[in-house]
DNA sequence: CTTTCACATATATGATCAAAATTAAACGGG
DNA sequence: CCCGTTTAATTTTGATCATATATGTGAAAG
């Protein structure tokens, strides 16, 4: 049961699929930056499709809030506001805490076991100083609970605001490092394993606050 | 500074947004029930759009989670579970709230006024038993709200909560009439007016609870 | 009941048109 | 004469459409 190389799963998909899924991931794991301009046919060459699947692929992330509109119809990544921000942040507070504890009804010693093996991977990226590779594992992480919950709703908004969020949390890491960066993840496994809904939460609570903390940082200092 | 009539306004906006705006009205009021099945060409037609332009609108509505594809690759609109609908549900209330509480720090005797002829048009409509207007209305009333919020990611997730939910919500409509439905705005504006949050939140989490609770009983009898 | 074939539908391409940005040139004030 | 602004030409980019291809559906035949 392993998992196919990523190229060889994209081929199977339809070209609208398959353009969106990289293009969603150049947003979430840090290859496009706040404010970075992004053309069509750039992308129709950097991603191998056509015209058509890359315009869809773009409707949908820009209905996702992962690229903006401009007035001149031309696409961005969008810079947040101080005020958008502190959106994200109640939203983030409000919903992924809760959607993590709804992992709990359905986590079976497997699926946990999963979680912490990704956290492991995590711990390795941190250590070896690699941005891309901890945005990324930290990214599964969140979400492979998120999977256990099956919560499709919520996990969907949850994807939003990952990726409203992904390309500021990307500029911070490239700052600071992966030293400073939140990771209470130790702690949620265990809480997991102890079936302690109330450690969870609180564990999930301290590692999005963290990373906030430090976008609002970099943000008031006008460093994104 | 008068306010367009609509189709003239629709004009105005590249096809692919006007296409956009028309398919989501049919989703938010109700011309479009839930497991109803939409094609590409149907919609060109019913639209007046080329294909290009109802795929872009499609994938955005699929992006929002105001349809659906299938396996096959039919697009249709989903049928909200039981447990879908309390994904919604938490959602709704964990968000909603506070997103019109917002709307306190930069409120006006102007825009209060507005939002309150908003209502005085709703409570015509409901006296009528006019569902499609108590939708259009219900709707008109809270994102007016939200306009003056200033929060445009919150607000736009509480659209998409919206269009998750508003299918399902015509139903109930079309069952139980528009006597029972959820009406606690008079007290919202009264809130909103002598600038009490506290009172303005408890009017929309009941406003909020009465109509999920109404969609939670027909789904329960298998009505939707 | 399975296979096959015809039809309906979705997917994807490339061409064409329209709009906007960019560059280049012309102009005028200092 | 120089610099900033405006205006015109070029080029890039986005929007839309017509069409070809591929896929799935359903009906008819074996």
């Amino acid at each position: 049961m392993d998992v196919p190389a990523i190229d060889e799963a994209l081929e199977k998909l339809p070209s609208h699929e398959a353009t969106y899924r990289r293009l969603r991931d150049m947003v979430l794991f840090g290859e496009l930056a706040p404010g970075q301009a992004v053309t069509i046919q750039g992308l129709t060459e950097k991603l191998e499709s056509g015209m058509t699947p890359v315009r869809e692929a773009i409707r949908r992330l820009t209905a996702e809030g992962a690229l903006e509109f401009q007035d001149n119809r031309r696409v961005c990544v969008p810079r947040l506001t101080a005020a958008q921000l502190e959106e994200l942040a109640f939203a983030k507070l409000a919903l992924e805490p809760h959607l993590t504890c709804l992992a709990l009804r359905n986590a079976t010693p497997q699926s946990i076991a999963h979680v912490a093996a990704i956290d492991a991977e995590l711990d390795t990226a941190i250590a070896a100083g690699d941005v891309s590779g901890y945005l990324r594992h930290n990214y599964r992480f969140h979400f492979a609970i998120y999977d256990i919950a099956d919560a499709p709703i919520l996990t969907a908004i949850a994807q939003s605001l990952w990726l409203r969020f992904a390309p500021s949390l990307r500029v911070v890491c490239g700052r600071i490092g992966t030293d400073n960066l939140p990771d209470q993840h130790t702690e949620a496994v265990a809480a997991m394993r102890a079936n302690d809904a109330d450690a969870l939460r609180q564990a999930i609570i301290e590692d999005m606050t963290q990373g906030i903390q430090q976008v609002r940082l970099a943000l008031a200092n006008g460093k994104i």
